[in-house]
DNA sequence: TATTGTTATACTCTATAACTATA
DNA sequence: TATAGTTATAGAGTATAACAATA
C-alpha cells in the first residue's frame, strides 16, 4: 500500500529509544519550526506553470539533479519501481516535460532528459524557493541570519552524522 | 492535475521579487538543511505497523489534531474536496482507522473521529518524530542546542510574520 | 433553495506479474 | 541466462458532475 522507498541502513533506527536526555521542549521547538518550513517550502510549486502534479515535479527535480540518467536510476531515485517510472515517464514526455532516447552503449538503457520546456519549469522552481526563503530571511536581522546560519549547520552536520542520505537532495512534498 | 490546496493570500507572493538583500549562500544552506531535516523527518513513518499509506496518515494526523470534525472540515484541512475525502474515509474506514457517525445537531453531517487504532497508529508515529529529531539533537552540545532553540525561533516567528498559516501542523511529507 | 455528503465516471499514480529486446 | 524497460491488470487517490438527504 505504501510507496517503496530507498532503504539506508538494514535496519530501522526509528523504533528505538527515547530522545537521551534532549530536554522535551527542544524537540516540540525543533518539530514545530521544521513544519513551518516544510510549509514555506512546499507552497512554492503553487501556481506554476503549466500545473503538474507533485509526483511529476519531484520526478523533473530528480532528472535536473543528474542531468542525463536511465529509466532504472530515476525508479531508484524516486524510490518507485521500474514499472511506475515507465508509466510516470510516458505522461512527463507527453506533457513535453522530458525526452527518452535509448543509450548508444547498451541499447537496453532509456536517457531520461529534461526538454527545455523541464528545464523552464524546474528553473522557475527552483527561483521560486529561494524568493520564498529569501522573503522570510530578508525579515530577519544580519545578526539573527548569522546566528541562524550558524545553528542550522550545526543541525544539519548532527543528521548527516547520523544518518548520512543517498541524495539529500529532498523535496517537502505538498502539504 | 495537481491537487487543491488552501489558499491563504489573494494573490501568490512567490512570483514576487528576488530575496532582497540576503546573500545567496545563506538562502542556500538554509535550502540545504531544510532538505535534510525533511528526510529525518519524513523517514519517521517507516515500517509503521499496519503499513498505511502517506495520504491515509496525512488524513490520519489532520483528524488527530481535531479531535473530530465533519468531513467537509476534513476536506479542508487536506486541501482536497468532499467527494476525493468521501471516498479515502471509506478507506480509512475499512482499514478500521477511523470511525463515521452522522451528528445529532445536524443530521446531514459526518462526524469523523480515530477508532482507537488510530490512535495507536498516531501516538506511534509522534513517538517515532520526536525520538528522530531527539536522536539528531543528542549529538550536539547543549550549547550548540541553545543556539539552535534560539534562532530556530528567530525563524520561525519570521517565517508566520510573512505568512500565518492556516494550521501549521504540516507533515514534511515522503521523500 | 442551500448545504452536506455520497455516487458515477475518468484520470493519475502505484505495484505485481508477464512480456520484449538486448547483452 | 541476466538485465533494462514495457505492457497488462488491479487498486489507491483525485477531480468534475450528478445525485440524495436534510435544513
Amino acid at each position: 500500500m505504501t510507496q517503496r522507498r530507498p532503504r539506508l541502513s538494514a535496519e530501522e533506527p526509528a523504533g528505538g529509544g527515547p530522545a537521551g536526555d534532549v530536554p522535551g521542549d527542544v524537540t516540540t521547538a525543533v518539530e514545530r519550526v521544521l513544519s513551518t518550513a516544510a510549509l514555506l517550502w512546499s507552497r512554492a510549486d503553487q501556481g506554476l506553470e503549466p500545473a503538474v502534479s507533485p509526483i511529476q515535479l519531484r520526478a523533473v527535480e530528480a532528472i535536473s539533479r543528474f542531468g542525463r540518467l536511465n529509466l532504472g536510476g530515476l525508479a531508484e531515485e524516486l524510490g518507485a519501481i521500474p514499472s511506475s517510472t515507465s508509466r510516470l515517464c510516458d505522461r512527463l514526455e507527453a506533457a513535453g516535460l522530458i525526452v527518452r532516447e535509448s543509450a548508444q552503449a547498451d541499447r537496453r538503457e532509456i536517457i531520461v532528459r529534461l526538454s527545455d520546456q523541464g528545464e523552464r519549469l524546474q528553473a522557475e522552481l527552483t527561483r521560486r524557493r529561494r524568493a520564498a526563503v529569501g522573503e522570510v530571511l530578508a525579515l530577519m536581522s544580519p545578526a539573527s541570519r548569522g546566528r541562524l546560519i550558524d545553528a542550522l549547520t550545526e543541525f544539519g552536520m548532527a543528521c548527516e552524522r547520523r544518518q548520512p542520505g543517498p541524495s539529500s537532495a529532498v523535496d517537502f512534498r505538498s502539504a
